[in-house]
DNA sequence: ACCTGAACACCGTTCAAGT
DNA sequence: ACCTGAACACCGTTCAAGT
C-alpha cells in the first residue's frame, strides 16, 4: 500500500516491487536455474530490491515456493478445462508441461502440499471426462487411472527415463488410445 | 586402503568409515528428513567423522546424491526382476516405494540423471512381461504405458495428489486390470 | 511503510596442519 | 593416508536504522 511520510514531503512512496512481480520473477527463474537457483537473493536482484525486502510480501522461501506452485497449478487447470475430451485434456497437461518443466515437477513433488481446494479444482476436467467414458461409478478409478498415465508418461519424459529410443509420440498416442478404449469397454456400454 | 604412517609405529590407520557406510547414512536421511537434511555435516556426523572428511570418499554433495539414486535403482530393480507377470511387477514397485519414498522419488527426480545401464536394467523386466503382453512389435509402446501409470500412480499417491476419498487399492486394481487387458486386446491374440 | 546494511546461523567446500 | 579445525563463499532470516 501506498504511504506518505516526513521525509518525501508528504509525497506517496511507490512500492518498488509487487508480489505478483515476485512470484512471477520466481517462475521464471525456477525454470531457468532450477528450485536450486531459485534463491531470495536471485528473485530480489530480478525484481530490484534487496532480499530481507522480500519479506515485507512474502513469509519465507518456503512459503514463495508454494506460491509459485500454486500459480503454477492454478495455469494448468485453466488449461485442462479447455480440454472437451480425455485426448484433448491429456495433450494440455502435456503441453504445459513442455512449456513449464519445473514448475510442472514442482506441482506434483511430494514436499508441495497443494490445499485441497486446488486439487479439487484441477481433478475436475478429468473426472467429467471419466464420467462420460466410464460412468458414474467408475468415474473415480478411471480418472485416476487417467491421472496416472499422463503425469507418469509426462514425468518419464521429463526426467529423461524413455531413452530406449523408438517415438515418443507414438507411444503418447499408445496409451492414450489403448486407455480409452479400455475404460470404456470396461463400462459396459 | 589402511596404510603404514610413522606416528602409530608402523601400525595400519583403520579407515573410520566407508564409501558403503557413507551411501547407506545418506539413503537413511534422506528417508528421516527428506533431501533438504540431507547435508555433508549431517551425513558425516551419522558416520563419525567431520564433513570434510567424506571428500576422501565422494567428490560433493552432488555425487552422494547421485550414488543414493543409483543405489536405489539397483535395488528397485533387484524387486521388479522378481516378478513374473506385469502384476507382480507393478506390485513389486508400489511395495518399494512405500518402504523407500524419498529415494523413490528421487530416482524419477528430472534432477537426477542415472546412467543408461541403470535405466535400461530397469527398463528389462517390464519389457519383458509387456512382449509377452503386446506382442514384439508393440512391446516398447506398452512398456511405456506400463511404466508412465504405475510411476504416476505411485507418484500422485506419495504426493499425496489422490485426496478425493475413495479406495486407492481399488484404483490401483482397477488402473492395472484394464491396462493390461488394452494391451493384451492390442495386440490381436 | 518500505527498504537496506549488518549480523547470525547454517551449509558446501578447500586446505594446511595433525596423527 | 586419513582426519580435522579453520577459513571462505553463499544462503535464509532477523532487525535496527534510514528514508
Amino acid at each position: 500500500m501506498a504511504t506518505v511520510n516526513s521525509y518525501t514531503g508528504g509525497m506517496p512512496t511507490p512500492d518498488r516491487t509487487s508480489l505478483q512481480q515476485i512470484v512471477g520473477a520466481a517462475r521464471d527463474i525456477l525454470e531457468r536455474d532450477g528450485l536450486a537457483g531459485l534463491t531470495m537473493q536471485s528473485v530480489a536482484e530480478a525484481v530490484g530490491v534487496r532480499a530481507p525486502s522480500l519479506y515485507k510480501r512474502v513469509n519465507g522461501r518456503d512459503e514463495l515456493v508454494r506460491l509459485v506452485a500454486e500459480a503454477t497449478m492454478v495455469e494448468l487447470t485453466a488449461r485442462a478445462e479447455q480440454g472437451r475430451t480425455a485426448a484433448e485434456i491429456a495433450d494440455a497437461l502435456r503441453k504445459f508441461a513442455h512449456e513449464h518443466p519445473a514448475g510442472y515437477h514442482l506441482v506434483f513433488s511430494p514436499e508441495t502440499r497443494l490445499s485441497f481446494e486446488l486439487v479439487t479444482a484441477a481433478s475436475a476436467p478429468i473426472l467429467r471426462v471419466a464420467t462420460e467414458l466410464a460412468g458414474p461409478d467408475d468415474a473415480l478409478e478411471a480418472a485416476r487411472t487417467l491421472t496416472a498415465w499422463a503425469n507418469g508418461f509426462i514425468g518419464m519424459e521429463l526426467a529423461g527415463g524413455f531413452n530406449l529410443g523408438g517415438d515418443l509420440e507414438l507411444a503418447w498416442n499408445y496409451g492414450l488410445t489403448h486407455l480409452v478404449a479400455a475404460i470404456r469397454a470396461g463400462s459396459g456400454r
